[in-house]
DNA sequence: AAGGGCGCCAACCGCTGTCAG
DNA sequence: GCTGACAGCGGTTGGCGCCCT
C-alpha cells in the first residue's frame, strides 16, 4: 500500500483561494514546474502536491484559454474522440491552450448531448440504428438530423481514417467498427434509392452488439 | 419571491505507468 | 527483479449559479 503523497490532516482542501493561487503562480514563475511533491511546502502552501499540479495545469498556466470552444475545436474534439476513445490528454494534447479536464467536461456536459439529440451514439459515433428500424416516436431523433449530419456520422470512422494521413500518431483503430460503419453505409445506400425497409448485406461482417439491434 | 431542479466546471480520488535506487 | 516515489490520467463528486415553476 503506497503512502498518501501528503498529510491530509494539514492540507486544505476544496476551492483556492486567489492568495493561494498567487503564491503558486509565484513560485512557478521562479522555480518551473514539477517536483510537486515538494512544491507545497516551498512555496508555503497548505496543500496536497497532487492538488497544486491540477490547479496550475487546468486553471493557472498562463497558455489557457478560457473562452467557449469554437465549432472547428468541437469538430475536432468529436472526430478525435471518435479516433481516440476517452483518452482526454491525448484529445487535449491536439487543441491548443485547452486541458485534457476542459476536454473532457466539454464532452460531458455538450458534446454527448449535442450527438445524442441528432441519433449518433456518443460511445461509438454509430447511429442509433434501432431508430431506423421503429418508425415509432424515436424515429423523430433520426428524421430530424441533416442529410449531411447523417452523413457524418456514418463516415465518422473513416474521417478519423483520413484524420492518421494528416499527421496524427499510429494507433490502433477499431476495425469492427470500420465493418459495422459500412453495413450502415449500405443502408445509406438503400435509403438513396427509396427503400423504406432495411436490407442488410450478410457479406459485410457486423458485431453481435449491432445485429442485436436489427433483431 | 422562493425553492427545487439542472447544468457546468473545478477539484478530488484512485489507479496506472515510469523510473531510479 | 523488487520496491517506492512521483507524475499523469480518467472517472466521479460537490458546489455554485441559472432557470423554471
Amino acid at each position: 500500500m503506497r503512502k498518501p503523497c501528503c498529510d491530509k490532516q494539514y492540507t486544505n482542501k476544496g476551492a483556492w483561494s486567489r492568495q493561494e493561487d498567487q503564491k503558486l503562480i509565484d513560485y512557478i514563475r521562479i522555480h518551473g514546474e514539477g517536483c510537486w511533491r515538494t512544491l507545497p511546502q516551498a512555496a508555503g502552501l497548505l496543500r496536497c502536491g497532487k492538488s497544486c499540479r491540477l490547479r496550475w495545469i487546468n486553471y493557472l498556466r498562463p497558455d489557457l484559454k478560457r473562452d467557449n470552444f469554437a465549432e472547428d475545436e468541437e469538430d475536432l474534439v468529436i472526430k478525435l474522440h471518435a479516433l481516440l476513445g476517452n483518452r482526454w490528454s491525448l484529445i487535449a494534447g491536439r487543441l491548443p491552450g485547452r486541458t485534457d479536464n476542459q476536454v473532457k467536461n466539454y464532452w460531458n456536459s455538450h458534446l454527448k448531448r449535442k450527438l445524442a439529440s441528432k441519433g449518433i451514439d456518443p460511445n461509438n459515433h454509430h447511429y442509433m440504428i434501432r431508430n431506423l428500424c421503429r418508425p415509432d416516436q424515436n424515429s423523430q431523433v433520426f428524421s430530424s438530423a441533416t442529410s449531411s449530419e447523417k452523413s457524418h456520422a456514418c463516415h465518422q470512422v473513416s474521417d478519423a481514417g483520413s484524420c492518421l494521413e494528416n499527421g496524427l500518431p499510429d494507433l490502433n483503430l477499431d476495425a469492427g467498427s470500420c465493418l459495422e460503419n459500412s453495413a450502415i453505409s449500405a443502408h445509406q445506400e438503400n435509403q438513396k434509392h427509396g427503400d423504406s425497409k432495411i436490407t442488410i448485406d450478410t457479406n459485410r461482417v457486423l458485431s453481435p452488439s449491432t445485429l442485436l439491434l436489427f433483431r
